[in-house]
Order: C-alpha cells, then structure tokens, then sequence
DNA sequence: GCTTAAATATGATGATTATAATATTTTGTA
DNA sequence: TACAAAATATTATAATCATCATATTTAAGC
C-alpha cells in the first residue's frame, strides 16, 4: 500500500489543527473548508476523504480546542500549591495574553453561541468536554461542581464582553472586575 | 409628496426590529438580507433604500436590542426594593424563560463573539450600549462599576453555557450554579 | 524501476450571498 | 382624477459556499 499508514492520520489531525486555530480566530460559519484546507497546506478537494462534512471537522475541531486548553491549564498548574492552582487559571484565563491570542485560545466564550445553533452531533461533542472541563477546574476548588460552574461562567463571560468592547479601558476593566471577584467566588460558603 | 413623514421610519423600524428578533435567534452572518426582508413583510430590493449595508442595519438591530433588555429589566425592577432590583435582574437573566426566549433575549451571550469580529462601527455602537448596560446594573449595586462588570460577565457566561450543551440537567445546573454564586457577588465588599 | 492503490488536486455544480440597476406600485397633493 | 415622487418589487451580477466527480500525483512493495 503506498504511503505510509501514519500518513493520513497526520494529515487528519494537521486539518483539525488548523481549523481549531481558524474557528477560533474568525468563527465557524466565516471559515469556508477551502481556507481550512488552506490552512492546513493542501486544496480544497481532498478534504471528503478526511471527513464526511464539515460538521464532522467542527466537532474533532472543538474537542481538540478543549483539550488543548485543559492540558496548557494542567501544566501551568502542576507545580503549583493546590489552594493556589485556581487563582493561576483565573489570572491566566483574564489575561490579556489570552484574550488576545485568539487562535489558541478556550473556545467557551468564541464558540459556544454558534455551537449552540449546530447539530447534533457537535453539540454532544462539545458538551462532554465541557463536562470534562468542569470537572477538572472542580478538582481545584474541593470538587464543588456547582462552584466550578459559577467560576467558569464568570471567567467566559468575561472574556467575551472584553473582545467585544471596542475601548482597550473598559476591556482591562471588565478583566480586572471579574479577576477580582472571581477570587472571592473561590472562597465563599454556601448554604446549598 | 407621496406617503406620510412617518411611514419609512415605520417600515425602517420594523426592518430592524425584524433583524434584532432574527440575529437574536440564529446569529448575523447565519441571516440574509432577504430573509429579514421578509421578516419584516417586504422582498429584499428595498433594502437599500433604508441602510447603506447591512453592517448599518447590524448596529442598529445590536442597538435597539440592548435598548429592548434595558427597558425590559428597568419595568420588571421599578416596583421594587432597591435592595431586591439586583436579585431579580439575576432571576430572570437565568431564568430558563429567558434562556429559551432566544429571539428576544439579551444579546450579550448570543451576538458578542460575532461583534467582536464585526466592523468598527458596529464594535463602536456596542461598546456604548454595554457602557449604559453596565451604568444600569451598576445603579442596583451601590454605583459599583467594578461589580456590576462582574455580576454581567457571570449571568453573560453562564446564559451562553447553558444554552450551549446539549443536556438539559446540566444547563440548568450552570443557571443555578450562577444564580447562587451571583447572589453572594451581590454582598461581597472588596478591598480595591 | 514498475505497478498500483491510496492520497491529493483540479474542475464543476447548484445554492446562496450582498449589493445594484431597473421596473412597478403606491399615495398625498393639485 | 391624474400626476409626481417616493417606496417597494423584480431581476441581474459576481462572489463564495459545501460538496462531488474526475484526474493526477505519490510512494510502498514486487
């Protein structure tokens, strides 16, 4: 059999790179397959001896982003004292670093609108790993689910509402706000 | 001269509120010309008569809607304590009424990621509608900016996750957690 | 170094888009 | 009641899209 048998899965994955880097970038409808494939260093053609649609790619896509996240998250945390693990995902979630590096950033806040318009398919994808990532920012606040929950809406919210705003001020603003009481989030007892 | 003063102001608004309602429900660029033409009663020709482009009509419709939700919070909290306007706000921003009413929902959630990568009229029209959206929630929490950035980026990210996954327990687990959390927000005094 | 199957590229299709030019309808006024 | 100007509709254009059919290239094994 010519090629090797690596090969196409590391095209595969070469694809998927690029579109999570494009989605993410300029969002799942403004990216056309031909750019993706572009992206990717080959033509358009090819692309339905990979994948079946494109929906197909959105999903692989959005799972790779969110693992991709969890593991940069993972390794920026390792070394770190447990009680000091989220205050780093909190500081680095927030910082200007990751609201402006778009294409490697988490997809919650770019991509959850337009996901939540899409198949099926993509949705059951993306709501496993955003299952995962709940739990896994749990681990760092006493596996509270519920507070893992509150944090993480707070933090996507946020990032989201400092894209969008057109005033670099009120977009640092909206960051230290939310940084700042993320933190007390962290410590607060509830009754329930 | 031909039809009354009033009349294309009419019809314009009822093109806009036609797009509000239709941006709202499946996002800008997933919505054509036509099809908010039609929306609003009429075939896509005219369309030029009333905007320079679409982008025009994107920040008014983006405009208009924020208007909408600030009108909307301000008749559901006039009645109230002082006190209780924030926890109602809270209420009915996590409300699953709210969370399934896309069509007439706050736009923060559904639309920001798109603006974000929108032209800069439209960015410029958006940052002051967040800018008096934030003053409004601010004046229920003490005239705390800081807070009221905090509290909007909480129900902002939590709405936008909820609608999100796919599964219906956990949708209303993330509007729950937020709700909770969002609350002891309220009552938080900070050192900054 | 040939052969051949798999991988990729080229080119085509039909749908949809924003926008523009032109035609038709509408309605307040003379 | 007929006219004129404004509003709306029809039709056209050129671009782009996802997807598919077909052609070409590639490289593993003989």
């Amino acid at each position: 059999m010519p090629y090797t048998q690596t090969h196409k899965m590391k095209v595969r994955e070469k694809i998927v790179g690029s579109a999570a880097d494009a989605f993410r970038k300029n969002g799942i409808k403004e990216v056309s397959v031909p750019q993706i494939m572009k992206g990717a260093g080959l033509t358009h053609g090819g692309f339905y001896a990979h994948f079946a649609n494109k929906d197909q790619l959105v999903a692989e896509a959005c799972r790779k982003a969110i693992e991709e996240t969890i593991a940069l998250l993972q390794s920026a945390t390792d070394h770190k004292a447990d009680d000091s693990k989220i205050q780093t995902v909190i500081d680095y979630y927030l910082s200007t670093t990751h609201r402006d590096k778009l294409e490697k950033s988490c997809i919650l806040p770019t991509l959850s609108s337009e996901i939540s318009r899409s198949s099926e398919d993509i949705r059951e994808t993306f709501t496993e790993e955003v299952t995962r990532f709940i739990s896994f920012i749990s681990g760092m606040v006493g596996n509270n689910d519920q507070k893992s929950m509150a944090i993480i809406s707070a933090l996507v919210g946020s990032l989201l509402l400092a894209r969008s705003v057109d005033d670099p001020e009120l977009s640092q603003n909206i960051l230290d706000a939310s940084k700042l009481y993320a933190k007390e989030l962290v410590s607060i007892k509830t009754s329930s």
